[in-house]
DNA sequence: CTTTGGGGTTCTATATTGCAACTCAAAGTC
DNA sequence: GACTTTGAGTTGCAATATAGAACCCCAAAG
């Protein structure tokens, strides 16, 4: 059976799951943050095989999270550069990856060490209320219907 | 064809994407984070059929995010609660929420307003460097293998 | 002694995966 | 000029996963 399409539920956690719960989705994009652009390169880096590349790329860029940008017109060559849209999911990554640190990785520690070139430190990525910069919790957090919450 | 597992790459984004990577087990925590701690609370909440929820209830309870706790000894009850691990996935949900809000509503708005009662302000999500506290942002990040980065 | 509620399992028909092998065109190589 | 590479996909299956219903078991309530 098709899988559900949650896209249009009256929740925004529900619609972006439904183009990043994709497990290859994440990997794709997180590959693109890593500077990843042409296929082959994709698939190799990840092993996916090449019918589902191909399929979760049109996806990705059907949503506009990255943009097919022809490289060599006589041969129809083109690269997968992120787009804005696409680059924001970065967050979403690192914050998966500062979990992931804490509660998937045994005792040899994290594969990969994040720096900050800005502020050149290593570090790892914290969620703060965009108010207070406190870190955030679910207990100190009440969701209410906004705006956009369908009146039916 | 099974799908690829990814929960023993050398990349903390690929194993939590092999749990998280799944717009039911996202969904599910969104609603455990919400309250909802029955079967029955979460299947009429999510729509979703009562065979594949039994499947990722038993498969978050495998990884340790929900506990079954027996809630009527007699006949074996029991509700689905967050642990801290599950807990903590929150902040991850948070981002997306917040990423959706910004690239998936339209002009109509959020339809769920988060309030921080911590501040007592409507707020969002955003993702921070844990040295600098400024917000994160794809360029200004470098990746380099860490101590459980594997020698082979 | 039938109903209701909670928490599942089983059955079945579609969908989705994944792998491998194939295509097609330009470019390099002998 | 024939042969191999490279890039970027398609196509054809077989193995799984998904969704929806229908079914099951058990205890308490009416």
């Amino acid at each position: 059976m098709k899988r559900t399409d949650t896209s249009d539920w009256p929740c925004t956690i529900a619609r972006a799951a439904d183009v990043l719960g994709d497990h290859w989705n994440l990997l794709i994009i997180r590959q693109a943050c890593l500077g990843t652009r042409r296929f082959d390169d994709f698939q190799t880096a990840l092993g996916i095989s090449r019918n589902i590349l191909t399929q979760r790329l049109n996806r990705i860029v059907e949503e506009g999270m990255l943009t097919r940008v022809t490289y060599d017109e006589s041969r129809q060559r083109h690269e997968y550069r992120l787009t804005d849209k696409g680059r924001e999911v970065y967050p979403i990554l690192a914050a998966m990856a500062a979990w992931g640190d804490r509660w998937l990785t045994g005792p040899e520690g994290t594969p990969l060490i994040l720096h900050h070139t800005t502020c050149d430190h290593d570090m790892h990525a914290e969620v703060v209320c965009s108010e207070c910069q406190e870190p955030l919790h679910v207990r100190d957090i009440r969701a209410t219907p906004g705006p956009g919450y369908p009146s039916s």
